[in-house]
DNA sequence: GTATATATGTTTCATTCGTAACTTTTTGGA
DNA sequence: TCCAAAAAGTTACGAATGAAACATATATAC
């Protein structure tokens, strides 16, 4: 299959963070110089950093190394996420991994789509790409997410209406619902939330396993998960049941 | 003189964008393996960007490339930028070069400093050390320049009043003044100076030998210039006469 | 002034790097 | 089914790399 050995790398180093090129060499079976392609392709899709003699993952809470992990699934929600949005449409796009994905694949595969967004990480991972236009709301920029959060958020979304709002997740339950680690951007969420028609959940089925802390207390509005295939029946029916619509990627 | 090479390696750079470890070697009179260990300096430094066997420039029109144009006085007057500061003070930055040195060494020497800035390139390149605040005004994202424009831009600062807005400028003359390239910057510059008491304008003295195409138009504020020694005299009283302080770095 | 540390620069060497030319495998028509 | 073009992988090699051990200059303390 095209590209499966990329896919074992990246698998090897979000367990070991950090390999020899030639020691991927040995275990995969192929020469060094194969390996080093690969991690030149890897590099440019920024999942990884090449320093002499070695490869590893970009920095420990960046988001960059989480794309890393699920990469394949995170590529198919994107991928599933981008066919929601038509030309000329404007978006809101949450911070997050997956969401970030969504983005960009938005940006390539778009025209003149317009996406607002409370991540500065986002603005700029589509840069290079982007043809319509980027908003990014104000806030106060959190240093390790590289997003925006606080009561500037609201003022700023106060300019849009929009159909869909994508957001992340990292986690849930039957009794909080879809949650998150952190009360400002949860509340950012929210605030986003508040002017679109429709919330998107992206994330992989693997998150439904357990719940985070902060509930994002959507329940009032319409929502749908975006998420693999792998989510289990039981999840799914108590999903339905919650009135939550769930597309497969 | 303390890093007096490192300062020939950025100058040949400029001029040539790109150049061979090796050739550096032998312009400088000095070991191959002296030469590696000042471009890792460098590229710590964000300045240049290292490849297999040569070092380059970041990139084009990135603030990082123009950062390496007149280092040395951009370092003096961002120092002289941060004496302005107290601990606790908030600041707005505005987009530019000298203003995101002047950043960083706001971010490197005073605590607890809040940093408004409409620059997503400023607040990630002070990101790993900033220990206070930094907000992002909200606002239509400039690719090219990573900065916020836009309308958004004002409702954002109307929550702030504060002592400094420090801005960057590229050209000056007896009639425009202060100008800027873009009309949807030199608007941003406006509207964060409505909310300021005093304006400082950080830039090289070498800019003064000529006007860009947009006037910022600041003449209702309290205007100072921030810039190097080798301001001519004929300047600095033309300066003067327009009320405008002169501070030497 | 001397001794001790610290920063700067050099030499050497085994290892890694990118490139180019070549081989194998996949792909997509006729 | 077969063939040509494209993609993926390999081999080979000179050049670049980082690390370590050593040398020299500069600063700091006593």
């Amino acid at each position: 299959m095209k590209k499966q050995r990329e896919k074992e790398i990246l698998s090897l180093l979000v367990d070991r963070r950090r390999i020899e090129v030639t020691e991927l060499s040995a275990l995969l079976g192929v020469s060094q110089v194969t390996i080093r392609k690969d991690l030149d392709q890897l590099e440019k899709m920024h999942l990884i950093r090449r320093v002499h003699g070695f490869a590893e993952l970009s920095s420990e809470d960046d988001i960059n190394s989480r794309l890393a992990w699920h990469y394949e699934e995170k590529t198919k929600i994107a991928e599933k996420a981008a066919e929601l949005i038509q030309d000329g449409d404007t978006v809101f796009i949450e911070n997050g991994s997956c969401c970030a994905l969504a983005a960009l694949t938005i940006a390539r595969t778009k025209k003149n789509v317009t996406i607002v967004t409370n991540s500065a990480f986002i603005a700029d991972y589509i840069r290079p790409e982007a043809n319509g236009q980027i908003v990014l709301l104000g806030g106060i920029y959190q240093k390790e997410s590289q997003c925006l959060v606080g009561p500037m958020i609201r003022d700023c979304i106060m300019n849009y209406h929009v159909k869909y709002c994508m957001i992340g997740t990292d986690g849930w339950s039957e009794k909080t619902g879809f949650t998150n680690k952190d009360q400002m951007r949860a509340q950012a969420v929210r605030d986003m939330s508040a002017s679109a028609e429709q919330i998107v959940i992206l994330t992989e089925s693997e998150k439904f396993n357990a719940a985070g802390t902060v509930p994002l207390n959507l329940s009032r509005h319409q929502v749908s998960v975006l998420t693999d295939s792998e989510i289990p029946d039981d999840i799914r029916k108590k999903l339905t049941e919650q009135q939550i619509e769930i597309i497969t990627a």
